[in-house]
DNA sequence: ACGCCATGTTGAAACAGTTACATATACATT
DNA sequence: AATGTATATGTAACTGTTTCAACATGGCGT
């Protein structure tokens, strides 16, 4: 039980300035508003309107601009929709960039904004910042990234196995120069994929070779890039895991640009989240992520811990899978090598030994 | 000035009751909630919080699924971010289905959620709801959908004279023999584009035939299924309008699939809402409207009316453009025709005649 | 030194809406 | 007739917010 007149008692002040403390009103003291802030910590202050309490959850990004393109975070919305619903509550979507002030901490401004949790959505730049969140226990799940620490909450898809599977696929056909396509912006998922990379390469005793990896803008034009660099190194490689939806959308369209086919002259297994690998011509190999299920199991238990239903921490492991499709096939006897202007050199695999 | 007090005076209630009967609690007598709700309607009764009313405006999603994929709704809600940012406005996503009772109206429904304003994503199906929250007159704006009421305020894409220089592009390359393909659950966007064909087609002399025309549901398999149908036609036209960006992937992608070159067999003009155009490959030429504008204005708009700054009624037509990429060329010698099992038959164009 | 005014900071009180608890009424049961 | 029960409403105590007044402080002119 903590209402704006006990923290006013407790700092000896009136509910007013207590009131204007917690709302950021500019005129009060720098002083008193930090006193107020640190009583209401203190006591896990938590505000309710007459006597009802709020049943609003927001989805914050956080060091995410807001769109990437590609169904990623419209799936992720309609899965939260979906968890919501058990226990009624509603989404508002919060600007933290925008909204935030300087001065106030997590839990003051979800207050403010008459949250009740938060669902955050991040990338490896915003982690201070979700446990900052959980350090100050405002009720939360981060979407899509995992962390030590138990006092943060977390749903995210372990795709290692999968990427493993995956180039596994790649090898059994016959592949040997395998390479491999990843957002710039690092997450730990495209961590977790470059690492089932790395060792299963090794593991295979198949060589790994640093200008095989390209690391580009998870966009269309990234993975159109990341094609003509691959294809046109001397000694290019013969398949590609590539470890996002767009990139890879991106790779298989410059392919066809070029004139390479997929998959009889090179291979790729592709990542989706959503439905962009039945966009791209032939329908493509990939990883596979449900980011409407990484929403829905983040919103059902914020909800259910918000109406007491468990209190517990909670991390969420959510399953991939490995979907075979129509680019992948053996590698050609004649590995293709493809000039950024277009010329096509074959040579013969072993021609270079 | 109406306060919940005012409504109990008037109403000759207690304000416990009056705020029941606003929050649908269910121990009210019916009749004494008529009675409430009838006041509150009559004094344009808005709650607010102590003294600070809410910044909040709605998303709702009315007659229409929250997903249709293809970046649609992503590429919306990035736009009315944008839009809300000036006046510092949040937004809510709400779901009429799940929460509003069938005896309350929209005016209350959305106050009972602490919104001020709410913007509408709807199609045809969702028309009526949309002119009775303008009857209501509660702030709103209907997000691409046109009215003729002056009452309701919207704005949309007039993608008609895009569409028709769309399709005239396809004649002045010589085709003659044209369909049209759109999305089974009308709206006027789509209707527009059919009605754009259909004139323009009938000023160029040219014959339309019903077999050459399509509605389909609006996605992926849609879109293929949609090609599969027009080619193996006895009389396949040459050329095709596709009014919907995942039908016009799902086109393009079938016809890969069975072997048909774009565009040297077959020409396909597009339509875009967001980046779809560039997943294909070829890249495809479409009419192209931006989902994201029409956030963005009816955002813009509505926080604008909320603070005061503008009481008019609104209707902003957001503008399309017509993008010329690789999916059209001239008509080929020999039609092309196909059969569902794949079997192609060529024929002149002149020997059907 | 004194008065005056602007600025910054706080509190009292009046306001907003909600809900636990008590009360009244009507009707059924014993 | 007495009692119990369900329905419907009111009283009052509780949220948090904001207006207005009050107080303190400091600079400036006379």
């Amino acid at each position: 039980m903590s209402s704006i007149r006990q923290i006013a008692k407790q700092a000896g002040l009136s509910v007013a300035t207590v009131s204007r403390a917690l709302n950021n009103d500019p005129v009060v003291n720098e002083a008193t508003r930090k006193r107020v802030l640190a009583v209401a910590n203190a006591v896990r202050y938590s505000a309710t309107i007459g006597r009802r309490s709020s049943t609003i959850v927001a989805l914050a990004y956080v060091a995410v601009p807001f769109h990437r393109g590609g169904g990623y975070d419209s799936e992720l919305m309609m899965g939260i929709m979906r968890g919501l619903d058990e226990q009624k509550f509603d989404v508002m979507v919060l600007n933290l960039q925008r909204d935030k002030m300087p001065n106030e901490n997590y839990t003051q401004f979800f207050m403010r904004k008459g949250v009740r949790g938060v669902l955050l959505r991040s990338l490896s730049a915003g982690r201070p910042v979700c446990e900052q969140i959980a350090l100050e226990r405002f009720p939360h799940v981060v979407i899509g990234e995992r962390f030590a620490s138990s006092k943060v909450n977390f749903t995210y898809c372990d795709s290692y196995a999968d990427s493993r599977r995956a180039v596994e696929h790649l090898i059994d056909l016959g592949h040997k120069r395998i390479g491999f396509c990843s957002h710039d912006v690092p997450d730990q998922d495209h961590q977790d994929r470059e690492n089932a990379y790395r060792e299963i390469m090794n593991e295979a005793g198949l060589p790994i070779r640093e200008d095989w990896i390209v690391r580009i803008g998870a966009d269309l034009s990234g993975g159109a890039q990341a094609f003509t660099r691959l294809v046109s190194l001397k000694e290019p490689p013969t398949a590609v895991f590539c470890a996002d939806p767009l990139l890879t959308l991106g790779f298989l369209q410059r392919a066809h640009e070029l004139g390479l086919h997929v998959p009889q002259e090179f291979s790729v297994v592709g990542f989706d989240d959503a439905d962009a690998r039945h966009m791209s011509y032939p329908i493509f190999s990939a990883v596979r992520q449900s980011a409407a299920e990484l929403g829905y199991e983040a919103a059902l238990w914020l909800t259910r811990s918000l109406t007491g239903e468990s209190n517990l921490s909670f991390r969420k492991v959510v399953a991939t899978s490995f979907e075979l499709n129509a680019t992948t096939s053996s590698p050609p006897n004649e590995t293709v090598r493809l000039l950024p202007n277009g010329i096509r050199l074959q040579q013969k695999p072993d021609a270079r030994k």
